[in-house]
DNA sequence: TTGACATATCGTAACCTTTCGATATTTAGA
DNA sequence: TCTAAATATCGAAAGGTTACGATATGTCAA
C-alpha cells in the first residue's frame, strides 16, 4: 500500500513555475518593487533601474504579458502599474523568505 | 525635489532573483512539494516526478546547492529533506498566488 | 573480489533568455 | 509638415539552462 501524496497537478506546477520565472530577474523584481509605490512612466522606471529604454520596455512587456502589470498611454508617455492584486503579497513573501 | 523611493538594494534583488530562479522549474517545484511531506530517497523522488535518475540528481543538487535541501546517505540510498525553514511558507505563498 | 544497485558527474547538443544596436511607431509642439 | 521625444519592436550575438547518454563513485551482499 503506497503512501498517497497530495501533489499539485502538472498544469498548476507549470503555471507556478512560469510565474516564478517571470519574476526571477533582478531588474524585473526591482520594477515590480517600484510599481508597488504607484504608477510610473517607462522612462522613470528605466532611470530608477539604470536600464536602457529598450531593455526596460522588454521587461515591462514580459511582466504585462503575464498579467502582472497593465499600462496606459497619456500623451507621449506610457504609464505602468501593478495589475494583479495578488502581486504585492507575493512580493512581500519573497522579500521575507528569499532576501537576507 | 524628487520623490524618494525605498527600494531593496541590488545584492538583495540578485539574491531574491536567484532564489526564484532555482524554484522556477515545474519538476523542482514538484520535488519541493513532495519533500514537504517528509524525507524521500532519490529513486522515490525520481519515480514520483517521472524523471530520469540523472535528471533527478541534478535538480536535487541545484536545490541543495542553494541551501534549500539537505541530504543524508544511509547505506546505498540518499535521502533528501527540506533544510530551509522558510521554504514551506514560501511554497504556500506561491501556491496561493501563482497557481490557479 | 565480483556483481548489482543507488547516486552522482561529465560532455555535449538543444533550447531559451538576455542584451544590444538599429529601426519603427506614436504623439506633441514649433 | 517637420522635428524631437517617448515607447516599442526586430534580428542577431552572447550567455545560460536543461536533457541525455555515457561513465564514475559508493555501498552492500554473495
Amino acid at each position: 500500500m503506497a503512501k498517497q501524496l497530495e501533489l499539485p497537478g502538472d498544469e498548476v506546477l507549470e503555471e507556478a513555475a512560469e510565474c516564478l520565472r517571470v519574476m526571477a530577474h533582478p531588474v524585473r523584481l526591482k520594477m515590480v518593487n517600484i510599481l508597488m509605490q504607484g504608477e510610473f512612466a517607462v522612462h522613470e522606471i528605466a532611470e530608477l533601474c539604470h536600464a536602457s529604454a529598450n531593455q526596460t520596455c522588454e521587461h515591462l512587456r514580459l511582466l504585462k504579458g503575464h498579467g502582472l502589470l497593465s499600462s496606459e498611454r497619456r500623451g507621449r508617455t506610457v504609464y505602468y502599474r501593478i495589475m494583479s492584486p495578488r502581486l504585492p503579497r507575493l512580493i512581500e513573501c519573497i522579500a521575507a523568505h528569499c532576501g537576507s
